[in-house]
DNA sequence: ATGGTGGTTAGACCA
């Protein structure tokens, strides 16, 4: 068990289309560990091959046909936990196993909270309720590992830009499902109430701009960079001591047929 | 200014 672990986390809408990318993201950064979120893979059908090719012969997924999906995989032994069935359905949006053994081990949490389609209005948008539903849950989820298990590290499609410069324009997006205040309200609730220490934002401080993913429907997404911070590495305090080391890939944007996502890395201490 | 693009899958549904 070595002394820190990389853990990436990426949203690659649809593993089978993009499994090259994801190869390529692989043999150039070579995480300990990768979290996956909208696989879009059923399981029997799941690349684990080329994940064995590329040094990641570890690993625990759970898909549907279509939708949702996530996946751990990992160059280091991995035992798989019982996944949570969030707001009692069976949709594959989280996935966990614990890394290593003895003292040094961690728990990873990997969740796709759901995005919330356009209408930011429970009453009004089923999806919306849903989303505020899950991150209710997730808030609970965390006060339990607080207590129970703060060498955790949860990682994910958060699908919520919590801060003033998680996204391109603050104002312009307050009524935008991922920035609306009920939504960046209760998701730095799910970080008090575990504990959480978000490391990206302790290396890179408001009101320095970060952002994980840019909208296929903008063109020149570049030059515009009306991006949005959605992809999230949360610490737990028994865990925080130690610097975390992060790098958000924003070159994979740029790759041919991209996600338009781009995986986010760091590198924790684990003594 | 209320479009725009993309994946899965076979007409919508999801993001």
């Amino acid at each position: 068990m070595p002394e820190t672990l990389s853990i990436a986390t990426w949203n690659i809408n649809s593993v089978r289309l993009r499994i090259d990318l994801v190869g390529r993201f692989l043999t150039e950064q070579a995480p300990d560990i990768l979290c996956l979120q909208e696989t879009k893979c059923p399981n029997d059908v799941f690349p684990t091959a080329a994940f064995d090719k590329l040094g990641y012969r570890h690993k625990t997924y759970i898909g549907i046909k279509g939708y949702n999906g996530v996946a751990i995989l990992s160059k280091l032994p991995l035992t798989p936990l019982a996944a949570q069935a969030m707001c009692g359905r069976e949709d594959a949006r989280h996935i966990a196993a614990r890394i290593g053994e003895g003292s040094r081990a961690i728990t990873l949490h990997n969740f796709y909270v759901p995005a919330g389609g356009d209408i930011a209005d429970p009453d009004e948008n089923p999806k919306f309720a849903h989303k505020l539903a899950f991150v209710e849950e997730l808030k609970r989820f965390s006060e339990s590992l607080r207590t129970e298990d703060a060498r955790s590290v949860i990682v994910g499609d958060f699908n919520i830009a919590p801060l003033e410069h998680d996204v391109w324009s603050h104002k312009q997006l307050l009524d935008v499902v991922s920035h609306t205040p009920v939504e960046t309200r209760s998701l730095t609730e799910v970080l008090a109430a575990g504990d959480w220490h978000d490391v990206v934002r302790a290396q890179w401080p408001e009101p320095r701009k970060v952002y994980s993913w840019w909208s296929y429907r903008s063109p020149d997404w570049d030059k515009a960079d009306k991006g949005r911070r959605l992809d999230h590495v949360w610490v737990g305090r028994g865990l925080a001591g130690g610097e975390a080391e992060i790098s958000i890939h924003r070159e994979a944007r740029g790759w041919e047929r991209p996600s338009d996502h781009v995986p986010v890395m760091a590198r924790i201490q684990i003594d």
